[in-house]
DNA sequence: GTGAAAGCGCTAACAG
DNA sequence: CTGTTAGCGCTTTCAC
């Protein structure tokens, strides 16, 4: 039983061996109720034994599907994305599909180069999440064009082509501003990122209406449009301390945000929660370890990963249209720890 | 100009219009240096025109490989790992080769799940890190069998085949160790991981030589083996508020952990790096925002991934062989912050 | 219940 | 510089 151990063995070599045709084996290992179970099981024997691999690339360009779907993500490294990761594999994996991972590390640039390259890959739908500067959706005109299913999820654009997965950001952005409003705060400031994602977009939105039902004046010096990195942080915290008229509250559209503007302002003496009341948005396990420990917005990222790869297999399977179910809306919550809580 | 959008072209249909050969368009679409750059240039226009896009699983059946990479991580959620996959995209993406990642969630069963998947995918080459409890690399056989070349990174086996990328472990181990000496600490415990891997086992060993060069006794009941996620932490941080004689200093293995465990001991009282001074490892983006921040090992993850994906393609190219270079030693350096450093 | 045959789209050896 | 030809391994009619 010595097979040189490099050559792949094919359908055919097994076909032989047991003189049966390709096509009954073939039709074994894919387990096609024609055949006869004893056949089935020479065959699957055999196989094994042989150690045979079917051949992919052959059964896809024979079928003309990858049965692959592609996932173009903002960035790898957050709980948010990985979460939704492990949603979407979950059921990817029990619906017997690949997944292709392709992320733009915040760059429109690199979003359009892997969205490019999945649509070559041929995947058979994709999942996706806009990076921070994507202006337009041409990209995905392609998809739209070959009709090849696209849902969207987390940062999205309205008015596109293609399913969306979001939380209420308005409803959580206004929470949010309403909690700090009922802790006592009356100058919140909100530091976000880029207004063309849908996110932070609705976000302010909420922010602002929570004012207004409180009465209390928007001010725009009061809104800080920059980066969540870790330098964005820190310069935010450095205007907040030259700034004459301190805010007494902060709302941040992101936990690791958040936390670094704590600690740089609590590093200058000013006490959270007591001078300034903060609250992030994202749900990070690093909310828990400082101190004091982040009041939040938990984002349901498993969740949203399982609705979504969900929607776009049973588009897939026939089962279901994507067409109609145009957004999805998952609840989100807010989640009350002690950066924002005064005992006043 | 009205094409049936969904259907796909081929060369054969731009061979038509050219009347060309379906052999002068494929190369031409290869830039193949022996074609004619008018003809060329007619080529490329009209593929472009018509939207062509080539079928890589013709192609792929054709030529017998893949242009693939599969990488296989422990877990995606991780700055370490994130970096890790920037430095193999960079590389890989520049040499043209495609990656396939999936992680197994530090579950043996899952990484043995995906290390099939990956064979029968068919890529020309792995790069892995292998997961908590994987107790042997068989599931790895395959691979080696076929002459698929193979390249651990990280957590790695002594003995296997393949090459591997790594830190000196023992090295990074001691020199955390005999920091924490040189604070002043005499009873130091090491927080640790599964001592199946070699990361773990190794950086035990240098704290067991710093301290024996130091004449400080080695006492089991200073290592805890663990797991390094929140709840890990917590109870790893009860079970030192529960010692009668508590350590004065901690070499925690893991940058979050060690946050989630100082921020526990700090909760009940105990002062860092006063009562107890801490050491954590990975240098974590996290380990900076904490009070006091986290002396920490930092880990050069971009670094590692370029190496490792320029290992394994130049193999693929034949420009270089790894079984000869098996084990490439990467320099990791000790940061010291506030939460180890004594000012006595 | 099984087989024969054609073809998915591309590439590479060979020929000119 | 370009064309002819064969075939990669699989699936799927159609036939028996």
């Amino acid at each position: 039983m010595k097979t040189d151990s490099r050559a792949d063995i094919t359908i055919y070599d097994i076909a032989r061996q047991l003189n049966l045709s390709a096509a009954t084996v073939s039709r074994a290992l894919k387990d096609h109720p024609a055949i006869n179970s004893k056949t089935k099981k020479k065959i699957n024997d055999l196989a094994t034994e042989l150690g045979y691999r079917s051949n992919n690339f052959a059964s896809n360009l024979r079928r003309g599907r990858t049965n692959t779907i592609g996932v173009l993500v903002h960035e790898l490294n957050s709980g948010f994305i990985s979460s939704v990761l492990a949603g979407i594999e979950k059921v990817t994996t029990e619906a017997n599909y690949d997944l292709l991972i392709a992320q733009s590390s915040e760059s429109a640039k690199k979003e359009i180069a892997n969205a490019n390259n999945l649509f070559h890959k041929r995947v058979d739908g994709l999942i996706a999440s806009l990076s921070f500067d994507t202006e337009n959706l041409a990209h995905f005109d392609p998809f739209v064009k070959k009709g090849i299913p696209l849902i969207f999820f987390d940062r999205v654009f309205e008015d596109s082509e293609g399913a969306k997965v979001v939380i209420d950001n308005f409803r959580a952005g206004y929470d949010m501003t309403q909690h700090l409003i009922n802790q006592g705060c009356k100058r919140i400031m909100h530091v976000t990122a880029s207004l063309k994602r849908n996110v932070y977009a609705d976000r302010l939105r909420g922010y602002k209406q929570a004012l207004a039902d409180n009465s209390i004046k928007y001010d725009d010096d009061l809104v800080v449009v920059n980066g969540l990195e870790e330098s964005d942080g820190i310069e935010t915290a450095q205007r907040v301390l030259r700034m004459k008229k301190k805010p007494d509250g902060m709302f941040i559209t992101n936990d690791f945000c958040a936390a670094v503007i704590m600690h740089h302002l609590q590093e200058e003496g000013i006490r959270i929660p007591e001078d300034i009341a903060i609250g992030g948005f994202n749900n990070d396990v690093m909310g828990k370890i400082i101190s004091p420990r982040l009041t939040t917005i938990d984002y349901p990222g498993v969740q949203m990963g399982e609705i979504a790869a969900r929607n776009l297999i049973s588009h897939l399977d026939g089962s279901a249209t994507l067409t109609h179910t145009n957004k999805i809306i998952i609840k989100s919550d807010l989640i009350i720890r002690e950066s924002s809580v005064r005992s006043s």
